[in-house]
DNA sequence: CGCACCCTTGAAATTACTCAAGTTCAGTGG
DNA sequence: CCACTGAACTTGAGTAATTTCAAGGGTGCG
């Protein structure tokens, strides 16, 4: 039995045009195995609607890891035996085209599930990458399987996860991949900011600002530099800005 | 009760940027009230997988109908009642940004499903268009809920659609929102050929081209132009094309 | 201190967009 | 039968936006 705080270490070998072109040590810190009925942020989470006895048919494991910055929970092309509740933290999909090119396509955060997909064939589709610390949650893919074959209470979430996941694609492409970098970004700081002007947002790397809107590391850095410079943000401390939202909405052409 | 080939007309209006954009007739011939147990595409539809007494859980009709090209199934925003298994022809999914502009999010063909929304939320969120004629079967929700409610048959085919969806929506951003011009419809022509060099493959309109790949109408135009004339496709018919698979390749930067 | 990494900026080259004609073609009506 | 028309497609030329390539900061860390 693996003690609290244990470092899981593993190496993962990234192949891209037939060379080894990353080569990362991966931590995940192990936090224990998960107590669901008493999950503090349960009414998010898949297993929101279950009941005491459904519990039962839990049969294995559900560890809480903690996986830091830059790390992976998976890599796209392998195989997939769970699934990962994101507890807090942020994470990012990507998949990469056959030049080595990469795009994000979908960013992840709190109740949010990476690896879907796995429920349904057998790889993972994309690469999880932490952006910032995350706690998640890993669940066996046969725990899903059991319980949706045995419960009907797992079917309406599990119906929600994918319909969050295919809306948030769709905005990202017509919000996202359509009209002028700045148009773009203009976007992408309204979709962060949500509804709260105070609310200070953290800017992403230049290269995975490009990497989600499509454009190159250059114009993403000349954007976010011009945004500042006509205050349509202000940054506050390095990489946390708040946001001009009637000045955003604006330049992305909506009003 | 409806005879036969008899139409069902409609007006839509659709609002945009607070004005009456379009104005269209559209018109669904009524072919019958479906046998989904004699179903000719039984094994690639929504319930591939039911038995028998399944089908008694089935109580209201499930309609077949055909669209024409050019008309809708159903538009953005509408309050949605049922979901549509297409049994042939070529529907597109748009969605449209506050400015007008519009893109295209997914193609749907034989034994796909459009307006799976409708099962988690109430309005459809995109608009579907009929490109090629289509023979569609309109399921109620409610017939989905209860069997989904009362059978575990369905899960697994429900899930596999959500999953190509969405999965066809990671794929479009990758591959046709990322790149040149060139390279995205390169790499359309690629899937629009499967693997299949021969087999002929029809062109979209160039507005449609341009909606899918995130360009205009122009440069749709010029890059299939040039795609001609440097042997990528060669058109055989008017707007029917075969592809030259390797060349394509080269031009989408696989290999 | 110096290296690594990321971000920034500049200038030239390329690509795509815009605006403005033409073209083709099918459908319509004289 | 043949102009006429509208819609979709094509093409050109000028302009704007983005990429590319290259170099120059800044910061943290060994």
């Amino acid at each position: 039995m693996p003690k609290e705080g244990e470092c899981h270490k593993f190496q993962v070998l990234i192949a891209c045009e037939g060379n080894i072109v990353r080569h990362s040590q991966i931590e995940a810190a192990w936090k224990g195995t998960a107590e669901c009925r008493s999950c503090g942020i349960r009414d998010l989470v898949l297993f929101a609607d279950l009941t005491e006895p459904d519990f039962k048919l839990v049969h294995l494991p559900i560890d809480e890891l903690v996986f830091q910055s830059g790390s992976n929970l998976y890599d796209a092309g392998e195989d997939g035996w769970a699934l990962f509740t994101v507890r807090a933290g942020l994470i990012k999909l990507v998949q990469y085209l056959p030049d080595g090119t990469q795009r994000i396509v979908r960013l992840l955060r709190r109740g949010a599930i990476a690896g879907l997909e796995v429920l349904v064939g057998s790889a993972y589709e994309h690469s999880a990458v932490v952006l910032q610390e995350a706690a998640v949650c890993r669940i066996p893919r046969e725990v899903v399987d059991r319980l949706n074959r045995e419960t009907p209470r797992l079917h309406r979430q599990l119906m929600q996860r994918w319909h969050q996941s295919l809306r948030q694609a769709d905005e990202w492409l017509t919000e996202l991949s359509t009209g002028s970098a700045r148009e773009r970004l203009a976007r992408l700081f309204l979709q962060l900011a949500g509804d709260a002007p105070e609310r200070p947002v953290r800017v992403f790397g230049r290269e995975d600002l490009g990497a989600m809107l499509g454009i190159t590391t250059e114009t993403a850095s000349r954007t976010v530099a011009e945004f500042k410079r006509n205050g349509l943000i202000a940054e506050t401390m390095p990489n946390i800005v708040t946001c001009n939202l009637p000045a955003l909405r604006k330049a992305a052409m909506i009003e």
